[in-house]
RNA sequence: GGCCCCGUCGUCUAGCCCGGUCUAGGACAUCACCCUUUCACGGUGAGAACAUGGGUUCGAAUCCCAUCGGGGUCACCA
């Protein structure tokens, strides 16, 4: 019998089962928000909503050199258009005027830039309790002290200074950094075992000894992640921190913290001002890894490492490609393009720029690119989801569940249910997700959203396929659905729609083949097939198609081939194309007259 | 290198905790065939995995150990 005391039973560990649940999802906002970040704050709100609980956004802009507010705003906007939407955080308005996120409990603010006294408050009692104390080493000596034992190939680890001693308070350090003396403050980390407990991967034990005193405030007063966060999670009442393995080895120092750290006065419950209100640790969970398919680390720079193969086999086909001559064509200073090719930047506008100029496909790494590459949020979320979980169920069929929506997220989620195991990204499977849930779609539901991303992302073609009639768009859905495995692929199925009536550019070979071919034979019934055009009654897809199968029949057709091609090529210029039936009702008859006589005249 | 984690088809995984129902199931990808006016969609089918070696046991993908392999992490980044 597992029993409820199963090492990975959720209501195990430091907490108890009633307290209420809260996860957060906690970005550095320094750039775009990461696929796998999405993944880990997908798990946290599907956790959160299965329990009962509060999902919470914090935003961790303490490298102020780094964090910027466009970030951290991109970040909720991606969050937002994924359908992951937060209790507690900072507020979002949407473009309909809805607003997400609120501090409704309230334990804000939400961006720790803002929560530097809290953490000074808690440096100066850890301080004055003999955990914590100033340190005044240079941090260039101590960057070259580790360096030299790493190449030695020996751990390095912090020398603690021979006048720190555990609990006591070391008043004459303390004075020094107050005085204005530039400073770090460390933990005093005890010499005993810690125990992570994860609900993966169960409990983790660390020897005593392997922490040495790391820093906990740094020299511009601002704390470090592992203090902020600990102070944070305990002071917003944060429950269960799910989040990926690569957090793992630092989850010790937090432990160590929580451990040592006391409820301030002005933080403690009501009622609990004669006894201290210690720290808790939370339940972890920490994710396996998501990689790339070759294993390596899913990265930004992997749209430069793409741009920059792609630029650099244009050149040796096309040597006079200097970066010179590039530079007026990538809109790109000169020296920035060479030192793009020489490895010496992965400048991500120089990227874009060989993707733009090029027609170069850069790999989607973070949630705005599978954006404008095409994919729908549901998609995403229903592929993110499997990959570290598997709600382990059966369909009616007796196939493994693996289609669902954030909704069944929201009832079925379990960390139970977490792997062990590093997956990779393959994205041909999330392609057919994203395929199927396209083709999953109402006609009216795909139009909207694909002209919504159009308008976004390919505004000229909005404008053109916007100005077809509503009711022949529900005929351009059917024949695009089945074809695009994103929305950007429909735009390439649709492509007739951006045809001119009098353009003249039909593929040569398609031509001669289907055209010319047999003295002309596909010439000839298409001329045919213009005369029965004008007095067609049904101009429906249906109808079309059964005209078209009709006049083969009366022609002696096999099957309509021979008509169907003649006429695709003057309809499209190509002989690949969606469904003739759907593609006449979307041109319209006078259109499709008029590129019927057009190709006539050209061939 | 120290510490920590992991190891089922090419990929994501079900099965493992509670050993026999597993000649290991599904999905994506691949290949073949069917459908077909092109391209897709769809349908049917095929190939494809328990890392290795030792135990324990009547019996191991499932339990134990070792080896090998992969990954994470060792900052005044988060």
């Amino acid at each position: 019998m597992p029993g409820p005391f199963s090492s990975r039973s959720p209501t195990l560990g430091p907490m108890t089962a009633s307290d209420h649940v809260v996860t957060r999802f906690a970005p550095s906002p320094t750039g775009h928000l990461h696929i796998g970040g999405a993944r880990s704050a997908l798990f946290c709100w599907a956790f959160a909503r299965r329990n009962g609980g509060r999902f919470m956004i914090r935003i961790e802009d303490t490298d102020q050199a780094r964090s910027s507010d466009e970030s951290a705003r991109g970040i909720l906007e991606d969050l937002a258009w994924l359908g992951i939407e937060w209790d507690d955080g900072p507020s979002l308005t949407l473009a309909d005027g809805r607003v997400i996120g609120a501090d409704s409990r309230p334990v804000g603010p939400y961006f720790q830039a803002q929560r530097v006294p809290i953490y000074h408050a808690y440096i100066e009692a850890l301080v004055k309790a003999g955990r914590a104390y100033p340190a005044f080493e240079d941090a260039a000596e101590l960057e070259a002290k580790r360096k030299a034992a790493v190449a030695a190939k020996q751990t390095y680890r912090y020398e603690r200074p021979a006048d720190v001693k555990p609990g006591v308070f070391n008043a004459a350090r303390w004075e020094r950094a107050q005085s204005g003396e530039p400073h770090v403050v460390r933990f005093l980390a005890l010499h005993e075992e810690i125990i992570v407990p994860d609900q993966v991967l169960g409990d983790v034990r660390i020897a005593a000894g392997e922490l040495d005193d790391f820093v906990i405030l740094k020299a511009d007063r601002f704390p470090t992640y592992h203090f902020a966060v600990v102070i944070d999670d305990e002071l917003m009442g944060v429950t269960h921190v799910l989040r990926a393995q690569e957090h793992l080895a630092n989850t010790p120092r937090h432990v160590a913290m929580q451990k040592a750290l006391v409820r301030l006065p002005q933080h403690s419950p009501p009622g609990s001002e004669s006894r201290a209100t210690p720290f808790r640790t939370p339940v972890y969970a920490h994710m396996p890894l998501i990689f790339n398919v070759d294993g390596t680390k899913m990265s930004k720079r992997d749209k430069a490492k793409a741009a920059r193969a792609a630029l650099q086999a244009k050149i040796k086909q096309e040597p006079a490609l200097t970066a010179d001559v590039l530079a007026p064509r990538l809109g790109a200073a000169a020296p920035d393009i060479a030192g793009f090719l020489a490895k010496d930047n992965d400048s991500l506008e120089v990227a874009t720029a060989i993707s733009r100029v090029f027609g170069v496909a850069l790999p989607e790494i973070e949630v705005a690119d599978f954006r404008a590459a095409g994919y729908l949020p549901e998609a995403i979320c229903n592929y993110l989801a499997l990959l570290g979980w598997n709600p382990g169920m059966k369909t009616e069929d007796g196939k493994d569940l693996e289609k669902f929506d954030n909704a069944f997220l929201a009832e079925h989620f379990s960390i139970e249910r977490i792997g062990k195991t590093n997956s990779k990204f393959d994205r041909n499977k999330l392609l057919s997700f994203n395929g199927d849930a396209i083709a999953a779609l109402s006609d009216d539901a795909f139009i909207d959203r694909w002209m919504a991303w159009m308008r976004e992302f390919e505004p000229a073609a909005a404008d053109r396929i916007g100005a077809v009639p509503r009711d022949r768009l529900a005929a351009l859905a059917a024949a695009i659905k089945p074809r695009a495995k994103t929305l950007r692929e429909g735009l390439k199925s649709a492509a007739f729609l951006l045809r001119d009536d009098e353009a003249t550019d039909f593929e040569a070979k398609a031509v001669e083949k289907h055209m010319r071919a047999d003295d002309g034979r596909g010439v000839k019934l298409l001329r045919e097939f213009r005369e029965t055009l004008n007095a067609l009654l049904d101009w429906s897809p249906a109808g079309l198609a059964a005209h078209l199968d009709a006049f083969a029949q009366a022609n002696g057709l096999p099957n309509p081939g021979p008509i169907a091609q003649p006429l695709r090529i003057a309809l499209t210029g190509a002989a690949v194309s969606p469904g003739l039936g759907e593609t006449m009702a979307v041109i319209g008859r006078l259109s499709c007259l008029k590129r019927i006589d057009t190709c006539l005249h050209a061939v």
